[in-house]
DNA sequence: CCGCATACTTCAACACTGTTGAAGTTCAAC
DNA sequence: GTTGAACTTCAACAGTGTTGAAGTATGCGG
């Protein structure tokens, strides 16, 4: 009843799609694969190690097949929604994303693959990279907040009652009239509208 | 020796500056009170609430003495700097707010200017708050990263050497180019540029 | 087929964590 | 001065990631 590292890392990620990123323990992968708590360690020196390589198997395929005729915002828009698709692929995939470090293969191509998109549209190197960041740290943020969001209990009921009894009409007159788009159920359109938002600002950047 | 919530909060608080979130335990909490461990239960039911009071207290006054007579693009800007200073006020402050949930008094009052700023400047409610959501995506995304970057040991010597041995000429050519600029102690023009494009898309949003 | 080194697993612990509840203490008000 | 509430202590529970020594299986050279 041997192991490998691949089937310690698929294991992990069938078991954080059934009990998700909180109570995703050692032991309950190891009870999982049908072997004894110090096993896995020997195929991911630490949890974090292990977390980091479910992170970037998370990646894979992010940059394949892309529309190389589109316009360069086309593009942009298309590799933003492929990263999101690929957060969403597993349950809280934004949080197990984030609570890793940079330099995994599938992480650095779809870096590579948007800045290079950036550069060709006009931006120099180092706008491109910043761009990206910022572009990044949105669809991890929505996407964090989405899953979030889709794991509240009643289907968020109660987290809603507690932000109406928080409003007050003479201190939160904006918000009250935003009151139903708060928590709304539109996680596409929402996303999309704060892509669209990024990628116009990004072609404000560009030269002429 | 009695305690208050407020002492026990800003106990908290220091303590956090010192140890960082990760090592942040009620235990050592209650030896900085001076206090046995059960002693802090009596005033925040769970380390949870504590987490979410202590972030609440970050920022307070983000709000505060904001130029009333300037364009709302630039209050906007200006708001935006303020979230990422109150963020920055203390250690992983950025990922303590991230670990809270809505409705806290300082941050619904955050919220409630920003989409009343973007009101008045002219989007729809709806468009307002989901602007606001982009906006602040990005400030908590951008600060998250920009503090653990400066909580890197060897001042991220080993990070930056980690990613130039990942990059590879034939797979990550734009990634090189811009490789000066990947891990670049430049955080608050990186952030500002970041701002500059939401803002700009932001303002694209607006009719006519 | 044997023997052996490497690959892998088991088992028992260690040092922690947040949380709880019963018992004790201190305090303010009547 | 007694009473009741506010607050603290203490000891435990159930769980976590991690480690290391001891054991077992496996594939390989002879």
């Amino acid at each position: 009843m041997r192991l490998s590292g691949t089937e310690v890392r698929a294991a992990a990620l069938d078991l954080l799609d059934e009990v998700g990123l909180d109570k995703l323990t050692m032991r309950g992968l190891a009870t999982a694969l049908g072997v004894q708590n110090g096993a896995t360690y020997w195929h991911f020196k630490s949890k974090q190690a292990l977390l980091e390589a479910m992170a970037d198997a998370m990646l894979a395929g992010v940059t394949d097949d892309l529309d190389a005729t589109a316009a360069w915002d086309q593009r942009v828009t298309q590799l933003a929604h492929r990263l999101r698709r690929a957060l969403l692929s597993r349950r809280d995939g934004a949080r197990l994303f984030a609570s890793a470090f940079f330099p995994l293969p599938n992480a650095l191509a779809y870096g590579e693959t948007m800045v290079g998109l950036l550069i060709r549209a006009g931006l120099s190197p180092h706008a491109a990279s910043w761009a990206t960041d910022t572009l990044t740290y949105y669809v991890v943020g929505h996407t964090t907040e989405e899953q979030l969001a889709a794991a509240l209990p009643d289907g968020g009921a109660t987290a809603r009652a507690r932000l109406a009894a928080a409003l007050d009409p003479s201190h939160h007159p904006s918000l009250l009239a935003a009151a139903e788009d708060l928590s709304a159920p539109h996680p596409v359109e929402h996303f999309d509208l704060g892509l669209t938002i990024i990628v116009a600002g990004i072609a404000a950047q560009l030269p002429g």
